[in-house]
DNA sequence: CGGTGGACCTGCTGGC
DNA sequence: TGCCAGCAGGTCCACC
């Protein structure tokens, strides 16, 4: 599922039918995910306690419970999320299941257990490991094409591993880099720190277009992953150039091209994009 | 310091 | 039909 558009989606479906509820037991089945799962601390922290909101900080969902720490969901490449009857049977790959009132449960089902869930104090979270390092989240107001300007002097990553840097924009994964790299007509390849401020000014409003753009659309399904209702994502088939090789540019006609940075396939127009 | 590549896992697809 | 390499939307860490 999961990039931000992914992400916000699923709060916003889960906010209103969590909110003000009350959590139970929590029953663990898969204790290895990307980091141990803290089977203590949620055994200790969260039954008894309400869900007051979900928050959304770069691609984690924080689940804000009354009078203590903040329940910390990650959804790794593979992770979902479904709201189900206590006594409905475990699905394959299903690890943690949050107990709820009206004998409801949260399931955390995860194939490749790059996700991960963890419990944080809610002081501690700015200096929390996890979210020490982050940058700009990119639909606030901080995130500017000045300030992506200032940032990228001297770097001489390409601009599509720069833009998917969590130290220093968030949020913005394999999809939407190639996705937003297109919009703005700006090659993958280019060094982040030779992109001059009027292009960086095209990129920031690109990338804050394709995510707003998704997430009004529910987010990116491909393949034969779901969201949270159980509907395929609407973006899949808005996708410009994602997963398009040798199709038609929307804009030109010529193929598009598909390259690898860094182990990740990257989706470009030879053309449009200099 | 900054940048790349491998590691972590399982499952599906496409080409032979 | 069956097998297997290659690939998948994320992140961290070792290494150059």
């Amino acid at each position: 599922m999961p990039e931000l558009p992914e992400v916000e989606s699923l709060r916003r479906a889960l906010q209103p039918r969590l909110a003000g509820r009350r959590l139970g037991r929590v029953r663990i089945h898969q204790r290895s995910l990307r980091y141990p799962v803290p089977a203590a601390a949620l055994h200790r922290h969260l039954p008894g306690r309400r869900i007051l909101r979900l928050r959304r900080r770069a691609k984690y969902l924080l689940f804000d419970l009354e009078d203590g720490p903040a329940l910390v969901i990650h959804l790794g490449m593979t992770g979902r999320l479904a709201l189900v009857g206590s006594r409905s049977l475990l699905e394959t790959h299903d690890h943690i299941a949050f107990g709820l009132d009206g004998r409801q449960e949260l399931r955390f089902n995860d194939a490749r257990r790059f996700g991960l869930v963890d419990v944080v104090a809610p002081q501690g979270e700015p200096r929390h490991r996890l979210f020490r390092h982050l940058g700009v989240e990119p639909l606030s107001p901080d995130f500017s094409g000045d300030a992506m300007y200032r940032l990228s002097r001297g770097r001489r990553a390409p601009i599509k591993a720069f833009l998917m840097d969590a130290r220093i924009v968030v949020g913005v994964g394999n999809i939407y880099a190639s996705e937003a790299l297109f919009v703005a007509g700006i090659h993958p390849r280019r060094a982040a720190g030779r992109i001059g401020p009027a292009r960086w000014q095209r990129l920031a409003g690109a990338v804050r277009h394709v995510l707003d753009e998704a997430i009004h659309h529910g987010g990116t399904t491909l393949r034969d992953f779901l969201n949270f209702g159980g509907d395929p994502g609407g973006y899949g088939e808005r996708l410009r150039v994602y997963d398009r090789e040798d199709e038609p540019c929307e804009r030109c006609a010529t193929p598009l091209r598909r390259i690898v940075q860094s182990g990740r396939s990257t989706y470009y127009c030879p053309a449009c994009q200099v």
